[in-house]
DNA sequence: AATAGTTTTGCAAATGTTTTCATTTTGGCC
DNA sequence: GGCCAAAATGAAAACATTTGCAAAACTATT
């Protein structure tokens, strides 16, 4: 079928084994309106003979597009960030690019040395998640004038192009909802916030609501627990052993609600009987899980969809202005929470 | 800081700026120590005072590896693959090289598309999910003698280096557990298997172990559901709503089962009181859930960090032949099985 | 049938690196 | 100070492709 022994399959071949010049075959790949039908059918039977792929490398070289976008995410590991990823890569796909993936694990200073070691592979565009990024990464992204995108995270501040919700705004109304069904006292379990804006923009904007409707959270009703389902189970029930327990647990994210619903399982309370439990984000498996969990959606999907088509934007030059996008939130009440019981005097 | 005004900032630039010549600024990023200390430093302190960053087309076009590999899984967006490939990743991390990853969506076809188009992009290996892959894939690969590992399955018989876990087996021990229970009317809840090796195998094993048993499974208690929480809860509710219903469900993988155990929630049917409910896989979730999913553990984190390991050592020419490599499965005995309850006659 | 215009093709330069081979510099030793 | 070997550096070819320009081959028009 193919005669691939030992020699290189390059372009000179294909223009040897069609009979045609080096250039006449380049061009019948990429304006094949330039050449005739028939030398195009000639070359195209030397292709399929000879296996060969098209060397991308070599076309870079010529300024060409890579037709690769980098993107840098904190964890593939994650429900979090494998929705939004998907939609992103779907729409990479659409657009004909590949995706140069690399994670971080929540190290700024890493998420740096990927992002170098991407332009290295001259992606044409990077994609990074949130808007907390080392000042080293900001400069390097502004040194090399590189389209770039930062999903999740809506800011009307931000210095490169954004597409995401706004944080402070979900921390805000899941808050709401809690005093909304009469909760006075409000157990916080959050992430650590120190690298990572998302977290700390949700905890702000739950903590301006709670203070301003004159609600105070208590020192042992505050927890940092990391994403993940086994720690904030145990961080739940830690504050829910205790003797004054609050009767609503707002969750930095929807992880740590869901392990903070299986943390009073165990101790066997029952939500929303005992404590409602309340998320952010919407990941995939809250609205299956039960209880249903009751939370503030980020749409992952769109978001990711939107910053696919973003960045090609940028990249091919359709587009070349810093854009802000805001992605709406929505209250999603299922069943973790529910009114505060009044207790008769 | 950096005079990146219109320039092209290439080695050209930085031997200029150095004061020395191309080769010997390439040789002390190549081979540093063939370059005297002093006027590595010159260099260094070129490189930073203009912004250069390496061109990795340009080395590629050497003959130099890409420092990438191809991954193409069948999505990002489950627990499933986003274990395996966050291990997978992590180990290429540590050998320097990047993922160009590509989903294809359960589509074999278009898993063909995303190879051709990786291979344009000279990767230096290529990880599949699996062992099911179209006869023009599997044509290609071996035409390239690109080096390639599957991962996810063991297969004695396999054509191309893999390492995961036996699924066929996988599918006994998960069925060998609920009739160690007791159990003798058992459902059967899987993904469709036509282009999903994995599935296939899990359930030929279910089967055979089984009717090894002289059970026979009737029509209605097997069910096809995707991998989908919601809709494997729909199948398990419409299965558990029969008149007469199985007392144990073996489901295809831990997706599935946790819907399934979600359903019968939701029809008041109590786990495993009412119903067992037997998963594969031991996805991240399954262990944190209420209750536990009883389950068969097979250890995404290790096959990742092995085939990311083996992809390497191919890649390297360390070790050239076709390696497989078996992943030991575990029975994981949690609260959603539990023995069948004799009925007194 | 000759000419002008248009379409198709080929030649050769250019792209940013690495590497081989040749040349220059350095250092040790008498 | 001169010589030799070793170390450091440079010149130029090579890598696989694209593309501007020029040449060749058609078409249409007279």
């Amino acid at each position: 079928m193919n005669i691939n022994h030992k020699v290189k399959i390059d372009i000179v071949a294909v223009a040897k084994a069609a009979g045609v010049s080096i250039s006449t075959v380049s061009r019948s790949f990429n304006h094949p309106d330039l050449v005739k039908a028939p030398t195009r059918k000639k070359i195209e039977r030397a292709v399929q003979k000879l296996g060969y792929i098209r060397n991308r490398a070599a076309q870079v070289m010529h300024g060409r597009r890579s037709g690769t976008i980098g993107l840098i995410v904190p964890t593939i590991d994650h429900a979090i960030f494998a929705e939004v990823t998907q939609a992103f890569s779907d729409a990479m796909d659409e657009a004909g690019f590949t995706i140069l993936i690399a994670s971080h694990g929540f190290d700024l200073e890493k998420e740096y040395l990927r992002l170098r070691k991407l332009l290295e592979h001259r992606v044409d565009g990077i994609a990074l998640i949130g808007l907390d990024h080392s000042e080293s990464t900001y400069q390097l992204l502004e040194q090399q004038r590189i389209p770039t995108v930062a999903i999740w995270n809506f800011d009307s501040t931000s210095k490169i192009s954004c597409i995401g919700a706004d944080n402070f705004e979900a921390g805000r109304m899941a808050a709401r909802h809690l005093l909304s069904l009469g909760h006075r006292d409000i157990g916080l379990i959050f992430p650590d916030t120190t690298e990572n804006d998302r977290a700390r923009n949700r905890l702000m904007g739950a903590r301006s609501e709670l203070s301003g409707a004159g609600i105070h959270v208590p020192e042992g009703w505050q927890i940092v627990s990391p994403y993940r389902i086994s720690m904030a189970k145990d961080a739940c029930k830690s504050m829910l052993r205790k003797p004054a327990r609050p009767t609503a647990l707002l969750c930095g994210n929807d992880i740590i609600a869901q392990g903070a619903v299986y943390g009073a399982m165990q101790l066997h309370l029952s939500v929303p009987q005992d404590v409602s439990i309340m998320g952010i984000g919407d990941f995939k498996g809250s609205s299956e899980m039960e209880p249903g969990l009751s939370t503030i959606r980020i749409p992952a999907k769109k978001i990711g969809r939107l910053a696919g088509k973003r960045i090609v934007k940028e990249v091919t030059g359709e587009s070349t202005q810093l854009s802000r996008q805001r992605c709406e939130l929505k209250l999603m009440t299922r069943s973790t929470t529910r009114a505060r019981l009044t207790i008769s005097t």
